[in-house]
DNA sequence: GATGATTCTCAGGAATCTTCCAGATAGTTA
DNA sequence: TAACTATCTGGAAGATTCCTGAGAATCATC
């Protein structure tokens, strides 16, 4: 994916630190803005190619914000964060168009992709590959389904995540603390003990179906998946 | 690796010294800071293009320290410094971006290794090369894989950072006290003989493979890696 | 509510790694 | 050659890391 400029939208410092760096590091360039009414401004002035927006903010909320910049003729694609408490049916009202949301808290590696996935879906990102595939891995973003040699796999939503993270890294080991970063939701505050078993259900599903095994453990250090030529 | 403007920030002076004397003679500028205050002070000020910084320090932690130059649209790569007991269940948050962490106590080799990744991964190093190659020896950073002669070789971790070492330094002897010092953890109170061991488990595993030893003993002095030319 | 899937923790056991030791080997000097 | 020293290497104890099954708690679905 090409470079986006991004404008990241919530009061709480914590997350906008968050999202900035993670955006950042993806090579995206980053504006942020702390309320409603700056964020307008913000979007009228700056033109981003996609607003990560919270629902929840102390002046305008982030349904507001949408009425007033979408009155305005402005289409940009819109990613609403949303508390879990909030009703569902008050946030697909929302989604029109090429928008999307994430409950918090979220994970990071859910937000990269959202934010691909709407690009796609929105058809501003050129080479855009809704197909991760990693050797005889597929995963296929659109459909969420991953195959093994064509067979498909069925994997909860956790499974999923981890899958992806480290197939988006592919021959690059990644340790424990940096798959806890990528894909669990940031304040999990539970051991890393966690990933070994997601590794461990991951390898139960994929490996009786490739011809060798995708995850391989760099002990020590931590884990990898395993590409052609790697 | 181009030379790097690296803050230190750690509470104990030896720590300090230790990394500030390894930094140096690797070529790089080095600021150190006792305490978050100075730390954050000296980041505004002297923008360095890495910080290694403590998480226990006497006034504000490092998590305050990283929050705080955040939200002023600081991003300099952190390397985090923890105790091992107080990291694994905090670690949430820590390798956001390009950021990464070690535990104390920890290598001088580790860490200059890991700085060198951090760099290669945020673009900010020029030459980033993440394969060390010393004519038939093939090292691969991201992979942490050794090939020789396109073998495959299994290593663990203290193996591979004694080779790492040796290869970093190749056609050039280096004496046990010096492996000692920058493979093993800085606490590390036992005997040089560890080091004849290590190397005596690199040779078995290595030599079978390569067309002649790599490793060569300089009696009375030490260990060289024989390169090409060499 | 009941059922089943999913998430997460925990603990035993397996596998690997680190460290030390001591006997074997090889190089050096008298 | 003998004696001495440095190095090599196999073995073993102990520590660490990893794997995985079992079960509790939570969530989703009907």
């Amino acid at each position: 994916m090409e470079s986006l400029k991004v404008l990241v939208v919530d009061d709480e410092p914590n997350i906008r630190d968050l999202l900035s760096a993670s955006l950042r590091f993806a090579g995206h360039q980053v504006l942020t803005s702390p309320n409603g009414t700056d964020a307008i401004a913000k979007i009228i002035d700056t033109q981003p190619d996609i607003v990560l927006l919270d629902v929840m903010l102390p002046d305008i909320s982030g349904f507001g914000v949408t009425k007033k910049i979408r009155s305005m003729g402005i289409e940009t694609p819109i990613l609403f964060l949303t508390a879990r408490d909030e009703t569902e049916d008050k946030v697909t009202g929302l989604t029109v168009g090429g928008d999307d949301y994430v409950t918090k808290p979220f994970s990071l590696d859910e937000i990269v992709a959202r934010i691909s996935a709407i690009m796609r879906r929105t058809g501003k990102d050129s080479d855009g590959q809704s197909v991760i595939r990693v050797g005889e891995l597929e995963m296929n973003e659109d459909a969420h389904e991953v195959t093994v040699k064509g067979e498909t796999v069925e994997l909860s939503p956790t499974e999923y995540q981890l899958l992806r993270y480290l197939a988006s890294n592919p021959n690059r080991v990644l340790t424990k603390a940096q798959i806890l970063d990528h894909v669990w939701e940031y304040d999990f505050n539970g051991e890393m003990g966690i990933v070994e078993s997601y590794v461990s259900y991951l390898r139960k599903k994929l490996d009786p179906l490739s011809t060798e095994p995708l995850i391989v453990t760099k002990r020590g250090v931590g884990y990898m998946l395993k590409g052609p030529k790697g």
